[in-house]
RNA sequence: GGACGAUUAGCUCAGCGGUAGAGCACUCGCCUUACAAGCGAGGGGUCACUGGUUCGAACCCAGUAUCGUCCACCA
């Protein structure tokens, strides 16, 4: 065994630089389709190639490498892919604002030598991101990393794309659509965020018995109907009528439409089918046209004094003119309603009558449903099932085509005489016909993800092992983005079969007081900065102790100095354990109390782990591991294996070498660096990724041998509380006799621990302590503090007595003897006796008090 | 406008039917040769409110309040 001088304290940056570019090259995290063992499979939510890693980004990382890890250590064939993807609009952005930077927009380049700029911006960008994930140390498996703009993606993009349109599921067709007037594209509905914002509600009286009320007075120059309900009494007579519309003198049908809420406003309604959805449904029901008054920038397109404005200029500019005219009855200001903003620039969308690709998505959302439905695919938690099927059980078509310059261009051509061709691989499109200039939206080809990336449309080993993959682990805030899309083609893809067998979704990462993390706010937590703050591990341990599954994890820079101590805590039990000639081998069978209450606890701790992991409870496991560590292996076993190995005892050294191994073991996946430089100096082992995952023997379960060190600690506690009521310095020592209840082979160790002399002649104790039968005498060697002694043993008491009435009450509760489980009636008659000795022994300490 | 979640110690959160817990913060005492990034001992909560179910409720049910998140085509 190695015995590698350990400094006394423990610097992450210099243990997280040593182990990553081993696990590299040695191939710990390449997977191997060939393999017998059992396959466990996840991709990596591929990150945006724009920016850099954020600390959400952390603990997503977090977690799938722990479990990665842990089902590797489990002898599991692992495969962890990573990859990155292109983020259509949203990289585009980036890059055009760098252009902006120049002076220069897309189109002074041309599309070719844009897209080149955008390759340009990934190769640099993209790097940062790698170096990243290297930092954090995501065991991830490089040889088969990917990028949704690869050829082998792009080639499933367009193979879906083509069976999709081959099964009529993708159509064209002219719809209202979300558009934004500064990313100058369509956006599918959850690319829009809502928000409450101000604006004004302004009536318009459209002749002497309608008026209508909008908050988007400019497009009354597209109204082509005005809209009551058909039952309304006060309009009925009005339908089929004629009203003309103001400012323009157009004149305009009034129809009876089911849509019109009577109860609301006027209960009239003005129809602008090419500027509202709702309005654009009525149009179609009444044939009415749609007459567009507004391009693609939020210009006014509509003849006339408005022609050439900005949306919001030509807005007041309407209502003044219509009052001008005496048109407007009644303004409301400020009024509060809900408008749509891009998800990207937050800009507010207009909607927009427009001729877009769309996919008809009922029999695939209806899959994606069902498969969560029958459990071919679980959702965990699963409360944030019921979000999910929500969405899937009510979706919309999907808007997919986007007027963008950077992603998948949709493969569809068209011919000199309006012909449409659907373009597969390998195939070309007829001489003369024309490439659609549009892109897919970017969640088409992320949608692919769990297969593109395994080799689909192609059938690859790697598919056919890894697919479906073991498990999803994402954010809940792409539950619909993403990971509904990725269920709705997985299943169509791959024959009904789901992406994945759970999806495993975390929060969002918050600061310490829960709110929130904004770049404006200024509370943004860098990974990086803690990982050279604190280290690696410290941030990812930070992450995972606050990870209950689906909510929110609330971070500090206090909680990863905690992190950063508990590696350190590690560091120095190893470093102690080193010291002390610790060490792997044989257990032997004679084995002290102390020595087989740690060997027990330890097949509790691991079970326990394997619990937590099963139902992704990180923040269990953490603080289950955190506290065996740190309260038991180091607090107790470690103190009393100091005094075991002075007595020469050469168990305790195996036992140390035992139970540390496999601590280090069970810590790995979460804290791969530090456990990894540890491990390795501890057992002389290779390496800590590809050691085996501890598995709990029954054989060293000691129901006897835990309940002499729970005692131990009572009696150990009691009298150290004792000691510092009693201000005697730590240092001091004092003579004690004990007596009563066995203490056995322990006595030696309870003595050692609190520094007890064996009794002299001439011992005069001058204090008697009672814990679980055991009696301790103390000579202090002088008066002891006797009021404040007597105050806290009356204290004590008093509690005692309290309980032990409660306690007698329940016992004398005919219902409660007569209902409860036997179980918790013995839990309480236990109780019972535990008040009544306490009671007795807190009486006889007050006794032998001296008098003061 | 719907749906879901939350409300427990100063802060962030566990606990989800049988004696209120953790981390950090706080108080007191300690440089006890693994660790002061540490050790020991403490203080601190009518578990949001009101009812109900139950022998027994932080936990289950109903309602109220306040936050939060998601979804929504009400002009």
């Amino acid at each position: 065994m190695t015995t590698p001088e350990l400094p006394t304290q423990y610097t992450p940056a210099d243990v997280e630089t040593r182990s990553y570019d081993r696990w590299v090259s040695e191939g710990y995290f390449q997977a191997d389709p060939g393999s017998s063992r059992e396959p466990y499979s996840l991709v990596l939510p591929p990150p945006n190639v724009t920016g850099v890693l954020h600390i959400g980004h952390a603990l997503d990382h977090s977690i799938q490498d722990a479990l990665s890890r842990r089902a590797r250590m489990q002898g599991k064939e692992t495969l962890w892919l990573p990859g990155m993807d292109h983020a259509g609009i949203a990289t585009q952005n980036v890059v055009e604002r760098k252009l902006g930077g120049e002076g220069l927009s897309r189109h002074d380049l041309g599309r070719e030598a844009f897209i080149e700029r955008v390759w340009q911006w990934k190769e640099q960008s993209g790097g940062a991101i790698l170096g990243q994930m290297r930092k954090l140390g995501d065991g991830v498996d490089w040889s088969r990393e990917r990028f949704t703009m690869d050829e082998g993606l792009s080639r499933a993009v367009q193979t879906i794309f083509k069976r999709l349109f081959d099964d009529g599921l993708i159509y064209r067709a002219e719809r209202i659509i979300n558009w934004c007037v500064r990313c100058h594209t369509a956006l599918s509905d959850i690319e829009v965020e809502h928000s409450e914002d101000e604006g004004e509600l302004v009536s318009i009286r459209y002749s002497d018995e309608i008026v209508v009320a909008t908050t988007r007075a400019e497009t009354m120059l597209g109204d082509t109907a005005v809209a009551v309900h058909p039952s309304d009494e006060r309009y009925a007579h009005l339908i089929g009528t004629h009203v003309r519309l103001p400012l323009t003198g157009r004149s305009i049908p009034v129809v009876g439409d089911e849509h019109v809420d009577p109860e609301f406003g006027t209960g009239c309604v003005k129809v602008t089918p090419a500027h509202d959805p709702n309005d654009f449904e009525i149009g179609r029901r009444h044939s009415l046209p749609s007459v567009t008054v507004m391009d693609d920038r939020g210009i006014i397109t509509a003849h006339g004094p408005f022609e050439g404005l900005d949306r919001f200029e030509a807005r007041p500019a309407v209502v003044a003119a219509l009052r001008a005219e005496g048109r407007i009855v009644a303004e409301k200001r400020p009024y509060l309603h809900s408008v749509g903003h891009c998800s990207r620039c937050k800009t507010v969308v207009e909607p927009r009558l427009s001729l877009q690709w769309f996919v008809n998505v009922s029999p695939l959302a209806k899959a994606a449903g069902d498969a969560v439905r029958d459990g071919r695919t679980r959702i965990h938690p699963p409360e944030l099932a019921k979000r999910y099927f929500d969405w899937v059980d009510d979706m919309h078509d999907w808007c997919i085509s986007r007027q963008l310059w950077w992603g998948h261009r949709i493969p569809v051509w068209y011919g000199p005489d309006g012909e449409v061709v659907c373009v597969g691989p390998d195939e070309s499109a007829p001489e003369g016909y024309t490439q659609d200039p549009d892109v897919l939206d970017t969640w088409f080809s992320s949608a692919l993800w769990p297969f593109s990336t395994l080799g689909w449309p192609e059938r690859t080993p790697d598919l056919a092992r890894f697919y479906p993959t073991s498990v999803l682990v994402t954010g809940y805030d792409i539950l619909f983005f993403w990971v509904a899309r990725m269920m709705m083609f997985g299943l169509y893809a791959m024959e009904g079969q789901p992406p994945f067998r759970v999806v495993a979704l975390h929060g969002m990462v918050r600061d310490q007081y829960g709110k929130k993390m904004s770049k404006s706010f200024g509370n943004v937590v860098d990974p990086l900065d803690w990982v050279e703050r604190f280290g690696a591990d410290a941030t990812r341990f930070t992450l995972l102790r606050g990870a209950n599954p689906g909510a929110d994890v609330a971070v500090s820079e206090e909680w990863a100095g905690g992190s950063r101590n508990f590696c350190n805590k590690i560091w120095n039990a190893i470093r102690f354990a080193l010291m002390n000639g610790a060490t792997v081998g044989e257990l032997p069978a004679d084995l002290t109390a102390a020595d087989r209450w740690i060997l027990s606890r330890l097949q509790h701790v691991i079970a326990a782990a394997d619990a937590g992991f099963e139902e992704y409870e990180f923040a269990k496991v953490s603080d289950l591991l955190y506290h065996f560590a740190w309260d038991e292996v180091c607090d107790w076993y470690l103190e009393l294996a100091k005094i075991q190995i002075a007595e020469g005892r050469e168990g305790t050294r195996l036992v140390l070498g035992h139970v540390l191994d496999a601590l280090l073991r069970l810590l790995h996946p979460l804290v791969p660096f530090v456990t990894e430089e540890l491990w390795r100096a501890v057992t002389g082992g290779e390496s800590a990724v590809v050691a085996a995952w501890p598995t709990a023997d029954p054989r060293y379960t000691d129901p006897a041998a835990e309940a002499e060190i729970i005692a131990l600690q009572e009696l150990v506690t009691e009298v150290r509380r004792f000691r510092s009521d009693q201000g005697l310095k730590p240092g001091q020592r004092v003579a004690a006799r004990l007596s009563g209840s066995p203490l056995g082979e322990s006595e030696n160790a309870v003595r050692s621990l609190l520094r007890l002399e064996p009794a002299t002649e001439g011992f005069t104790p001058t204090a008697r302590l009672a814990v679980g039968g055991v009696t301790v005498e103390i000579d202090t060697a002088g008066a002891i503090d006797v009021v404040a002694e007597r105050k806290r043993l009356e204290k004590d008491l008093a509690v005692a007595r309290k309980e032990a009435g409660q306690v007698a009450a329940k016992l004398g509760n005919e219902q409660f003897m007569a209902k409860a489980p036997d179980e918790v009636v013995a839990k309480v008659r236990g109780r019972a006796a535990q008040a009544d000795e306490d009671i007795a022994r807190l009486e006889a300490q007050l006794a032998a008090l001296p008098s003061a």
